[in-house]
This record gives structure tokens, sequence and C-alpha cells, in this order.
DNA sequence: AGCACGCCGACT
DNA sequence: GTCGGCGTGCTC
């Protein structure tokens, strides 16, 4: 094929050529999933042209490898300065996402600035095979060299950890604990004594079957019988058909048998694919109660756009107004005009609660998508999803990607909810592309929250969303009543009644006579706050990460929250070599060993990311809750997230300010719906619910209006205050953030980094109103050994924010271990 | 990421 | 002159 370099003239013969034989149709888009994950144009041999499908994955010529590409669709603008490969091989039967997530694909790329083949890797279900693998091996020589002791004291140590076995990359780092580096390999492998093998791996989630053994006419004629072939017979008449696993629990030989019976053509045999199920427990189905006026008019209002194209909603309904029995009946609604339904929930642990609520209403057309699942369980959800077997998709933020080829609507749930925004390589956020997806999709999204974020709220009054509230608990409960305690006046105190106010002290008590449940709030895991030097006054810091180390009792020993590196307890400070080290303030833990002593008859929990590590943890507190075996749960911020107690009916808030006073400006934003969100977690049951909020800064708007249920005043207060510093929603931020190993290279590249922005936006006016702040070194200047600078570059319009961060990040070289990675609408800006 | 290519200094 | 070290840049 001749290369289309060149002038018009060329150009006409190309294009006979096409027309020659017959495949302008045969150019295809792909993405390859190694790097640069981007789009590259291939051809199609003629053989394969009925095979090739958009979102099946192919084996193409890259370089001088091969490697495997997904099908994005027919080339619309043929590269015309390079010659064009023909792909190698089709690899799938079925397409592993539909077409129409495509237009998707290329839109969370281009806005997050993510190379799109690595964007569809994050989408996919893991166990793809997706990059091939390369696997380092020691050769002879190798082990002769190093048996002979030849080779350099610095690379023994290296290749004595590949003696043991032959890894990946990935493997030997961590294996050395870091200390082979890339370099090594490549010198080792020139000298012949490390062999590199690339393979293409076979796909490590697979689909299942499982053997349906059908009755034949006539099978029972025939000649070879025996009791138990007369068994199987039987059993078959009576069924027609059975899976070959059930037929076994009656005749244990049955496999061998029915392998026998196919041949002399008694029984027939065919394979049906099996999903293994997430859910391991069955579920009750229950039936639509009867809707409250409120519910009812937030179904009809939502209900009239579905099936019409885009349409978003927020639905801010307090909490335990009954926004899921809402959702249900739209789930319902949309079902009956026959397309499918999305529903995205914070994270993991609201997922099951979420997905019963579902399951019990419309059985097994639920699909559940989450980290938690075994990959063989994710990949299986995927597929029963791409291949239109279910029509409702319940997830965390990834399952935004869930392969329906059609949508009809889409619901966000506690949409406030910071664990929507993902925050590894690609950090998009779920809420915001949910949005997106229902536009390119023509579906109805809904966000549901107690609490709505700022920039929804904002969306509503710019009148890109519609607002529908519910204003009142099911069954005309109250919300609590909500007392502010200053803990300014007890500064004189020592020890716990410093952090337990009388009033809360008798209020539990009280609680606790009643034999009512008590919730105690404390964002603060642990059992002290702070560890400091008796002698210097020096804090307790990690050795990796420049943050201060917490004191844990049941390990006895001081741990870093960031990187999990722990120290034992006796460690002296490392400033003056102090033996003496004092734990200010309280944790959760302490809180816990508290409260039981005061009330030894109670029975008290704890419930943070210590005690709910182990898998189904989270589930039996939350089951222990609703059984009342539990008195008193002691929690950090997880308690506040949407779970349904309905027996707590006071909730003590130990120290409202400590979310409050972080440097971001969002603090007021996350301390009122933290506020408001636990709040709410009183008063579920029958009995009204009493919530005492303890703070040092009793005046401050976010908690005076959460003291108050008042949402409205809450945001007229930070949207101005937002408006005033020109934070978003009134301006668009990108954050970049540089990491690396060394500190002073670390530093280097952001300073260098800084200067190129600073030339790209001198040298064009369309970038003269965009805000460059920084680099400046993060405010967590070290996490697991990584330095870190930050530059935020804040603007008006996201368009030119976009195209500075394209030209910035193309035309700046950097060393091969400072990374720069990009954040679009960051959340975070520690 | 991997691989080729091209440029330097140290050897046959 | 050739080998092999590493920095640079491309992959349809």
């Amino acid at each position: 094929m001749p290369e289309a370099r060149g002038g018009a003239p060329f150009f006409e013969e190309v294009n006979v050529t096409f027309d020659h034989c017959n495949s302008v149709q045969a150019l295809i888009d792909v993405a390859v999933m190694v790097p640069p994950f981007q789009r590259f144009t291939y051809r199609v041999p003629e053989e394969m042209l009925t095979e090739v499908a958009p979102g099946k994955r192919v084996l193409v010529p890259f370089g001088s490898r091969r490697v495997i590409g997904l099908v994005l669709g027919t080339a619309e603008t043929p590269p015309s300065t390079v010659g064009i490969k023909a792909l190698i091989d089709v690899i799938d039967d079925q397409p592993i996402f539909p077409a129409v997530l495509v237009p998707f694909f290329n839109w969370v790329a281009d806005y997050y600035i993510h190379p799109l083949g690595a964007v569809i890797q994050t989408a996919l279900p893991g166990g793809l095979a997706l990059a091939g693998q390369t696997s380092y091996r020691l050769t002879e020589a190798g082990q002769a060299a190093l048996s002979e002791r030849t080779v350099d004291p610095a690379d023994q140590a290296g290749l004595s950890v590949l003696a043991k076995s032959p890894c990946s990359y990935q493997r030997l780092r961590r294996l050395s604990k870091g200390r082979i580096r890339r370099a090594d390999l490549e010198r080792w492998i020139k000298k012949e004594w490390v062999l590199r093998r690339s393979e293409l791996p076979a796909d490590r989630a697979r689909p299942q079957y499982e053997r349906i053994v059908h009755a034949v006419p006539g099978g029972a004629a025939s000649i070879r019988r025996s009791p138990r072939r007369e068994r199987i017979l039987a059993l078959l008449q009576q069924y027609g058909f059975m899976a070959l696993s059930d037929l076994k629990k009656h005749v244990a030989t049955a496999a061998d048998l029915v392998r026998a019976m196919s041949r002399d053509g008694q029984v027939q045999v065919t394979q049906r694919p099996i999903y293994r199920d997430p859910l391991g427990e069955p579920i009750l189905p229950d039936s639509a109660p009867a809707l409250s006026d409120e519910q009812a008019r937030a179904v009809t209002a939502i209900g009239a756009s579905l099936g019409g194209g885009y349409d978003a909603f927020v639905l801010a309904g307090v909490t335990g107004s009954g926004k899921t029995e809402v959702y249900l009946h739209l789930a319902d609604a949309t079902l009956q005009r026959e397309l499918p339904v999305l529903v995205l929930v914070p994270e993991i642990a609201l997922i099951s609660q979420m997905a019963r609520a579902f399951r019990a209403r419309f059985g097994e057309r639920v699909a559940l998508l989450h980290s938690g699942l075994s990959q063989g369980e994710r990949f299986d959800q995927w597929r029963r999803i791409a291949q239109h077997q279910v029509s409702i998709a319940i997830g965390a933020r990834s399952a935004v990607f869930a392969p329906f080829e059609r949508l009809g609507l889409l619901i966000v749930d506690e949409e406030h909810d910071d664990s929507y925004k993902q925050e590894g390589a690609l950090r998009y956020h779920a809420r915001d592309m949910a949005v997106v997806r229902a536009r390119l999709q023509e579906a109805v999204v809904v966000l549901g929250s107690a609490t709505p974020s700022l920039q929804s709220i904002y969306n509503v009054n710019n009148g890109k969303f519609k607002r529908i509230d519910l204003l009142a608990r099911v069954d005309h409960r109250l919300l609590p009543r909500i007392q502010v305690q200053d803990l300014g006046r007890l500064r004189e105190e020592r020890g716990l009644r410093r952090f337990l106010s009388p009033e809360l002290m008798a209020a539990i008590q009280a609680a606790l006579a009643r034999r009512e449940q008590v919730l105690l709030f404390l964002n603060r895991r642990g059992f002290a706050g702070a560890l400091v030097c008796a002698a210097c006054g020096q804090p307790m810091l990690c050795e990796h990460c420049d943050i201060s180390l917490t004191y844990h009792r049941r390990i006895n020993a001081y741990q870093c929250h960031y990187c999990g590196h722990s120290r034992a307890a006796t460690a002296a400070c490392g400033r003056c070599g102090g033996a003496r080290i004092l734990r200010l303030g309280v944790g959760t833990e302490q809180l816990q060993s508290e409260m039981q002593r005061i009330f030894p008859a109670a029975r008290v929990a704890r419930m943070d990311r210590d005690t709910i590590r182990r898998k189904g943890a989270l589930i039996e507190i939350l089951k222990a809750l609703r059984h009342r075996t539990i008195d008193i749960l002691v929690g950090t911020q997880m308690v506040a997230k949407g779970h349904d107690y309905p027996h707590i009916t006071l909730v003590g808030v130990i120290c409202a300010d400590l979310s409050l006073n972080l440097p971001d400006f969002r603090a007021g934003e996350r301390t009122f719906q933290l506020l408001a969100q636990v709040a709410g977690r009183a008063g579920r049951g029958e009995s009204p619910g009493h919530v005492i909020l303890q703070t040092y800064n009793p005046e401050h708007f976010s908690i005076i209006a959460a003291r108050h249920h008042d949402h409205v005043a809450f945001y007229r207060q930070e949207i101005e205050f937002r408006k005033a510093l020109q934070y978003p929603p009134f301006t668009r931020m990108v954050q970049l953030r540089i990491n690396g190993p060394d500190k002073a290279q670390t530093a280097e590249q952001a300073r260098r980094l800084g200067e190129h922005c600073t030339r790209i936006r001198m040298q064009n006016p369309e970038y003269g109103r965009i805000e460059a702040l920084g680099p400046i070194e993060a405010p967590l200047a070290r996490i697991s050994g990584q330095y870190r600078w930050q530059l935020l570059l804040k603007g008006a319009q996201v368009g030119p924010l976009h195209r500075l961060v394209r030209a910035l990040l193309s035309a700046f070289n950097r060393p091969a271990d400072v990374q720069v990675t990009v954040d679009v609408d960051p959340l975070f800006l520690m």
C-alpha cells in the first residue's frame, strides 16, 4: 500500500487504490493498550472484515511488537503521514463493550487529559489481559555468574531475587523492595544473564459454563440400559432437562454416565453460561409500598422525562425522607419502557443496602459492580450487562462505565459524597461523568442527597438541573432536635471531661436507661490525637510522610494514617531522644474504651477503618445495631454515610471542628454536610431524635446552619464566600501534581514546570486570564517517600485551561522518576 | 512501557 | 574500525 504522503495527484491515486480493493471502510481506529495508550489507525484484512466490530479486542503490530488494542470504530480521519499497518487478528467473538461507549470514553479522555487507552483500561473489569505480560528469568549464564561470584555485589542481591523464580518487573520491584531498577534489568539482559519474555497471556477472567443434559425423543428406547441410566432417563423425562451438577446429586457417577449416554444418543448435552453470584444470601421479594404525596409527586415529575431524552434532576430529600423508595419507583417506570437503569452508590458498604432493596423489588434483573467482588465475579456481572441479560446495575464510581448499550435512568445516590472522586492515575468524578453519560445517551439523571453539593445547587440555580425536594420524613417523623455545646468552657477540665460535656454524659445515661441506642461521632481514629515529646515538644512524625503519627493501643504502636507505617510505642523522640511521649487528644479507640469503663453494662462497639477492615465486619456491626445487641456505637465519619440505623435516638458529635480547620476552601461545606448527615442518623425509628453537637466554634456559620437544619442559609453564605474569593463553582481549576523520590530534584522539576507554564501563558493571549498559583510544596509535603509539589491553575473557562495544560505537558520533558499528574476539578488540594 | 536509533568513549 | 554504554524519541 502506498503511503499517503505528498501532493494532490498522489492522493487521488490512493483513493483509486482504496476503491480498487474496496477497502475504504476497512480502516479502523484502535486504542492500543500499552503506553502511549493512544488511538492508531489500522487496516483490516478482507478476511477479518466481518469479524471486526467496535468493542472487540484485536492483536496489532506496534513498532516491532505485537500488542492488544481495542476497536473504536471506522477511522474518521486516516493519518496521512505514516504507513498504515494491517491488524493481525481479532481476539473476541463478542464485543466487551458497546460502541455507544466510545464517545463517552473520548469525552473522559479529553476532559481529564488522559490517554484514551488508559481510560478504557480503567473502565473495563480486570482480568482481560489487555497488556501483554513481560516476565524476566535468570539464564544459565546468569546462574553461573551468580554462583561464581563474578558479579558486582550490588547486582548480586538483585540477581538472587530473580534466581528464585521468573517474575514480572512489578513483582521484582516489590520483592527487592524497590532496589532493582529498570536500568539494572536492561543491563543484565545485555550481558545475557537475564532473559526477557513477552507474552500475551490468557484471560484470567473467563466465562464459566455448566452442562445441561436434555432428554432425546426416543432416547429411552435405546439399546444400553442399566439401573443408573434408567434413573437418569426418568429424571429427564420428568423435568425435560437438568444441569449436570444437579444430576450428580441423584446419581453420583452422572458425569461419566452422561458422556457415554450422549455417545449412545440417549441424551443430548449443551452448555450454558453460569454466573458467579456475588449476593450470597437469598432476598425475600417485597412489593412497592404506597408513596407519600411528596414521594409520588417526585416520581411523577421525574418520571415524565423518562424516555424523552436527556434531563437532570437534583433530588434533595432530608435524611429519612425515603429517597430509595423514589429510586425504586423510578426504576420500575424506566424498566416498563424497556430501558435499563444504572445506580451509583458512593461506597461498597452502601451498595449491599441498595442492592438488597433493588433485589427485593426486581429480583434477578440486578447486577452489581464494585471492587469488593472477585475478578471473576466482576467479569461475570460486566458480561451480563454487556449481553443484555440484566437491566439494572448497582455499583460504586467505576460502575459509571457499565456497558449498557441503552440507558434510561442514571441515579447517583448521595451525590455530595467525595468518594465519587477517583484519585488514581485517571482522576475522575463519577457524579459529573454520570451527568455527561446521561447527556450522551439521552437518559435521565437523578442526583440524590440530603445535603446536595454546593456545585449541584449552583447548577439548579443556573437552570442546568431541576430540583425536587422531599421535605418530610416518612411517617411524619420529626427532624432531630440539635443542641450545641461549647467545648471552650471545658478547657480547664482534665482527661475525658475535656471532651465530654456534662450534658452529653447525662443524655447518654438517659438514653441507655430508656434502652435506646447512642451514636458517638468522632472524626479521628486511633487512641490519641497527637503525640508530642514531653521534653522538647516535638511531634512524632512518620519517617516516610512528614505527617503526625497516631497512637493505636490495640497494636501498641504509633501508626501513620497515610502510608500505614508503624513504630513501636517505645520509640523515643526523633529530635531530643526523650523517652516520654505525651498522648494528647482523644481518638475513637480511647472513646470506646472510656465509654465501656463509664457504662460497664452497655455494649459498646466501634466503627472505623480499623474495625471494618475484615470483610463482612461492617455488615456485622450494622446487623448488631438492628438487632439491638449494641447500645453505644463509636465511629468516624463513615457512620454518617447513609446507613439506616432505626433504633438510634441520640447522636453525640464529640468535636465538630476537626474537619473545619483544614486548609481547604471546601472545609466549611464538608463540615456542614457531615454534621447534617450524622444528625440525620438520629430518630429514624419511632422515637424522636436528639443530637448534641460539641464545638469550639459555636458561632461558625456551618455549625449554626447545621443546628437549625438550615440548608438555605448555609448555601447563601458559602456561595458568597466562594464568589468573593473566586473559588469554584465560580472558577474552574486544574491541579498539576509533581511527585518524586528525591527532594531537590522534585523541587527543581516543579520549578521548571512553573517556568514553562509562565512562558506559555505569556505567549498566548488566550491564557491571559488564567491564574497560576505555585508551584508550591504540597501541604502534605511527603507521602510514602514521595516528595510532593503542586501547581494550581485557575480560570473562568475550562477550555483555555485544558489547552494550556496540554501545551504545557507536551512541552515538558521530565526525568523518569519524577511524575506529573493532572487533576481536573480537584477536590482535595492537600 | 519497549524498542530502535544515534551519539560518545574504550577496546580489538 | 567495532563494541557497548546510555540519552532521545516514536509507536498507525
